[in-house]
DNA sequence: ACAAATCTACGATAAAAATCGTAGTAACGC
DNA sequence: GCGTTACTACGATTTTTATCGTAGATTTGT
């Protein structure tokens, strides 16, 4: 095998931690509960404590900094957002990625400026299929 | 408040059995736990169970036929998709469709008459969005 | 120095979801 | 008629996830 690979799905509580740790960075337990805090109350030592597993299942990582750990996110977000978009879009839209992005955009249609870059991806996707022919 | 809307989000069992529902109408406990142990073994009354606390939970409603009950999905379809898309949306993109979608489309890429049919869609949201202004 | 504040460790509990076993009842075959 | 089969009812257990409380250690302010 290529590498041992995580076969861990980050569970809804996870996640919100690791969005944090993605777009900021390595953050101490403390940064994490405050954030998370601003979005309902949580209580610091659960926070803690989820974190601490998700060390054991080898999402995260940490180093001390003086007597507090710093955590940084060990898999990656676009590995585990499209592990996560594969059980969805089974489980919720019967593996058809195409009625998933249509409804997708029909309750949440993005700006102009968005749906243009959206079907130059889309030429994009076409070319590409072409060339391998 | 328009009607009673139900706020109700089917756990990923409860959508495995909705899901044959709504392609294949209304089904006996038998038939769907013939279909599910096609995926994976699972004790037929473990289903039968299930399908009793949605109908508590309002997602099901069912008739007698004989001693045996026929079961059919009261929450609809598309409504149940959306709203589940919307918390998968804010939990792993973010919020952010048009990641989602990019992300989808190169994960799962659909053939190429499908991208045209994608592309017409979105000039279809465009001319919507431009109506509206 | 030492009390208050800051952190981690970790067991325990609670809450939610999934699974199963047993009992009982109606229908069915013969 | 009566044993076998097909179903439902429902409590109970297991598994997974989320949450919390307490204890103890290190640092900080004064």
């Amino acid at each position: 095998m290529k590498n041992k690979k995580s076969n861990i799905a980050p569970t809804a509580s996870e996640l919100s931690i690791l969005q944090l740790l993605w777009s900021q960075g390595p953050l101490s337990v403390k940064d994490i509960h405050e954030a998370l805090e601003r979005e309902k109350p949580i209580v610091y030592t659960t926070v803690l404590k989820t974190m601490q597993v998700m060390m054991e299942r080898g999402m995260l990582d940490r180093t001390s900094e003086g007597r507090k750990h710093i955590y940084r996110a060990v898999i990656a977000q676009t590995a585990t957002q499209d592990k996560l978009l594969d059980s969805f879009l089974d489980k919720t839209f019967g593996g058809s990625a195409k009625k998933l992005v249509m409804r997708a955009l029909g309750q949440h249609t993005p700006d102009a400026a968005d749906l243009e870059e959206l079907k130059a991806y889309i030429d994009a996707l076409e070319n590409k299929k072409n060339q391998k022919k």
